[in-house]
DNA sequence: ATGTCACGCTGGGCGTGA
């Protein structure tokens, strides 16, 4: 199973490149963040005309997460929404089956500043993950991909000294994604690339992405029925191109996983 | 750290969130 996760920033902004992402790298399954559109509007007609089809949790204008599968695989079991997250309306859960394997697009929320309530309910939210996540985990085989929004290790930002007292570098972040890993998930892309960079993440402002001044924030977690076969970032996507368009600020994540 | 983006509301800039 190819599966990526891709952070879009607005699905209708940047139908474009999710159009050549998926001519391009063929994916069996793709977990979609940010898409910040209303079900409404939400472009299936777009993804049908090249075999793809989406299920959806919307919320309009902010957040909002999408799996996408080829038109030969079927999404079975749907689940919108992480039971016990603190702002149930802010749409950042979508689980389903396909081909055997449960998946999970999340979005955990931003936090804004360690000291802001948004960051108490950051963690809220990763330990609701847990709760779930501690019962698909031992079911069969599950991948947990998204935006954690969460920095895992020093050597995940471009520099740590710029983090200090800053948000997604903390140790309660840390700690509660950490959680997860400790449920037996494996974080697929440093399996596989024990020593690249793997930044999925550049500001818009300052000239980031040029820089090098990105981010590791974005993860598959895959439980131990999955092997996994390759992880890369496609970095390109990160970049204007022929499709013109402007790029999200995320790159996607792509890996190959194995039943074990 | 902040040189940008995308949204809704509204009819061109502003407020919000990241």
């Amino acid at each position: 199973m190819r599966l990526i996760s891709w952070n879009v920033n607005s699905i209708r902004a940047r139908l474009p490149r999710v159009l050549e992402l998926l001519a391009q790298h063929t994916p069996d399954v793709v977990c979609l963040q940010e898409t910040k559109v209303s079900d409404e509007v939400f472009p299936h007609a777009a993804l049908s005309e090249v075999g793809y089809r989406a299920v959806e949790h919307s919320e309009g204008r902010w957040n909002g997460v999408a799996l996408v599968v080829p038109d030969h695989l079927e999404v079975e079991d749907v689940q919108a929404g992480l039971p016990g997250e603190p702002e149930p309306a802010e749409a950042r859960w979508i689980e389903g089956t396909v081909a055997g394997v449960r998946v999970v697009s999340v979005y955990v929320p931003n936090g804004r500043e360690p000291d802001h309530p948004m960051f108490a309910a950051k963690l809220r939210f990763l330990e609701a993950g847990r709760g779930r996540l501690l019962e698909l985990a031992s079911a069969g085989p599950l991948v947990i991909a998204g935006d954690f929004n969460v920095a895992l290790e020093d050597r995940d930002v471009w520099d740590i000294a710029a983090f200090e007292d800053a948000t997604h570098v903390t140790p309660d972040e840390r700690g509660r994604l950490l959680d997860l890993l400790d449920l037996g998930l494996t974080d697929a892309f440093r399996a596989v690339r024990p020593d690249d960079q793997g930044f999925t993440w550049w500001d818009y402002r300052m000239g980031a992405f040029r820089r090098g001044w990105g981010m590791r924030i974005d993860y598959a977690l895959t439980s131990r029925h999955l092997e996994v076969a390759a992880a890369d970032v496609d970095t390109t996507f990160r970049r204007n191109n022929e499709h013109g368009d402007k790029p999200s600020d995320h790159a996607p994540l792509i890996v190959e996983l194995q039943p074990v």
